[in-house]
Order: structure tokens, then C-alpha cells, then sequence
DNA sequence: GTTGAAAAAGATAAGTCTATCTGTTATAGT
DNA sequence: ACTATAACAGATAGACTTATCTTTTTCAAC
């Protein structure tokens, strides 16, 4: 595996152990085997090795996106938005800490600003372009498509973590239960 | 104002600005205006002052909420959810900043563990038994109680952000609009 | 095998932070 | 006025960090 990955996985590592704060390139040298000034060979700087972390849990949560269906006017929306959560979904299935770490990094930059549009990226414009649309056909509740993705995003991730914690099993509540609570909330 | 207010204002402050990792004995003995050492006479180490600034915007949160109401099996269960999350909302509305706070602070003591049941202290007990009563009468889907809060939680903290932030007045939104969010997506 | 670049380690300056200890000033009670 | 205590400031040890600069090692090309 190449040195830079490695780097990221420890970056994970110290996230999901000790919190975002507690990331240092001295504990992720360690961790690696590495000298801690050889971290500066792969990151111009800790943020830039935060970032790259960050970016890496979002292209992945993308990656299961099908952008083109999603903004496909001839499927319907509720389809669409089922599309979406269900993307959120199987990434938190399949990367149970993905959601933790994003939103520790989230967290952790989020005050110092790390720039208006690296955030979900390409999600951040289609989903609320969906969101907008339906609400144009009446078929949801005219709603920012902020509170939407900030619901998915909380019913996923606290199930996950439930489930991570052991306080129920994975197949407790099913992708159709959870989307429900989404659904039903915002259709008209 | 009470010196021990000063440093948790001073807490807050700092919180807001910079984030929670951000907060030092030394920021925040500079913004009071007292010497570094002086903290200690008010809180036991750093944790603890954090703690106490976390415990008081719980307590303020508690104070809106009405617990013998919440148990009173004579009114309808919507009524008291609704008067559930109304109190979140009251809370975010006069305290813009404190579901912001009680996350930040979360987010640094979480991964740490500071003690099981410091969290919603009260709320912790008495939603879940209120979600448990719902569900058993089929009036909302079984789910946890966990995700009902974390629900609340995001739909109203983004919805008071994305004001803050003046994507929309704060009267864009009622409360009804909110709730209904929430009440429709879990009622059966 | 020599050379030159890349990869790594080492050393270090400069900064921040926590927590404690030691003094000093203010203040209340007597 | 005296004294005990509370409130405060100052100093400091010890840990950690970041980021840079210097030196050593590795290794491929010639």
C-alpha cells in the first residue's frame, strides 16, 4: 500500500479512537512507522492531511452516487430521493465509521472555514436541485434541501452507531424502515 | 456577573469563534482577564470546565421542558411529543448558539467517554419511555428513541443555522413546519 | 562502482498547553 | 487594627506540537 494511504488510514485510526483533535503527525508518524517529518513529504501541512481524509470518505459516499439518474427527469422523485438516501445508506453499511469521520473533520475545520464548496461537492448541488423540483411538483414540502440531507444524514448515522454500540442487530430496522421516517416526513 | 459565568461565557465564546478543541485555560483566562492560573480556583482541570459549560446549556434546555406533562398518560401522546420537540425549538430559537455548543462539546468529550448518563440527563429517560408507550399503542413506527432525538436535533439546528447563516428569516419556517416534519415521517 | 536523486531519519527552533507551586493583595470578621 | 482566608498574579516544569532544515540511507541508472 502506498505510504500516503497509509498515512490516511492512521489519520482514521486517531479519529475514530481519540477524536479529530487528537489527530498530530507525530501520533500518525508513529502509527505508520514513519519520522514525523516525513508526513511533510506526502501533506504540505496537518490540515492539508486532514482534508485529504476528508475528501477521500466523500469521494467514496460519491462513488455509489449515479449522478445521472439522479438528475434523470423521467425517473420519478420519489425514486430519486430513494436513490439518494439509499447511496448514504449502503456507504454506512458497508464503511460503518465513514459517517464519523466526515463529521469529525467536519467538526473539526468547520469553524476555521475550509472553503464554501469542498463539502459534499457534487451532492450539494444535485440533491438540492431535486429537493426544489419536487417541491415546485407539490409532491414534497417546500423545505431547504439542508434539513433534508441533515435528516438522512442523522437517521443513518445514529443507526449505524446503535448498531456499532450492540444495542440491536443490523437487520433491525431495514433500509425501507428508515427511508420511511425521511419520506413521510417531507411528502406533501 | 460571577467570575465562574465569566469563564464559561468565556468558554462559549471561544467555542463559537474557534471550535471546542480550541479552548484553553490561557484563551480563556485572557478573554476574562484573569491570570491562567486562576481557572483552577473555579474548575478542577479543563474537562471539568468544559463539562460545566456543557451541563449548563442542558439545564437550560430541561428547564423548557415540562417532565410531569411529558409522563401524564391523560394527554395525547402527539401533544407530548410535540411539546417535546417545541422546547428544542424554543431553546434554539432564544439560544441560537447553544445546540451548537452542546454539539461541539459532545463531539470533544465523545470519543473520550465522559460518563454514561451525563448526557440528556432527564430527556434521556423520559423520551425513549414516551417513543416506548407510542409505538406499543401503534400511534408512531417502532424505532429508536435515539433516532427520534437525533432527528429533532438536526432539523432544528440546521433550520436555526441556515438562519444564523441568513439563507432565509427566521419566520421562513414555523414551528408547525418543522414538527411536521418529524411527526409525520414517524407516525404510523 | 560511481553518481545523483529520492526516501527516509534526525535534530531542532519556536510555540502552545496543562497543572502546580509560590508569592502577593484584597477583604471580611472580630 | 489584626488576622485568617479568599482572590488573584507570576513563574515554571514538563509535555506536546508544528514545520523546517540537515544529514544519512537506499537504490536505480549509467
Amino acid at each position: 500500500m502506498k505510504k500516503q494511504e497509509q498515512i490516511e488510514d492512521a489519520v482514521v485510526d486517531i479519529i475514530l479512537s481519540e477524536g479529530a483533535f487528537a489527530v498530530s503527525t507525530v501520533k500518525v508518524a508513529k502509527k505508520v512507522g514513519i519520522s514525523q517529518s516525513n508526513v511533510y513529504l506526502y501533506f504540505k501541512n496537518r490540515d492539508d492531511m486532514l482534508m485529504s481524509v476528508y475528501q477521500r470518505q466523500i469521494k467514496r459516499i460519491q462513488s455509489r452516487v449515479d449522478f445521472k439518474q439522479l438528475g434523470d427527469v423521467s425517473i420519478p422523485i420519489e425514486t430519486r430521493v430513494k436513490m439518494y438516501v439509499r447511496s448514504v445508506y449502503d456507504f454506512s453499511k458497508e464503511n460503518p465509521q465513514g459517517l464519523t469521520v466526515i463529521q469529525q473533520i467536519k467538526f473539526l475545520m468547520g469553524q476555521v472555514d475550509f472553503g464554501p464548496a469542498i463539502d459534499f461537492v457534487k451532492l450539494n448541488e444535485v440533491v438540492p436541485k431535486l429537493i426544489k423540483e419536487a417541491a415546485r411538483q407539490r409532491l414534497i414540502k417546500p423545505m431547504p434541501a439542508s434539513v433534508l440531507m441533515a435528516m438522512v444524514f442523522a437517521v443513518i448515522s445514529t443507526n449505524i452507531n446503535n448498531v456499532k454500540k450492540g444495542e440491536y442487530s443490523k437487520d433491525q430496522y431495514s433500509f425501507e424502515d428508515l427511508f420511511a421516517l425521511v419520506w413521510e416526513g417531507i411528502k406533501l
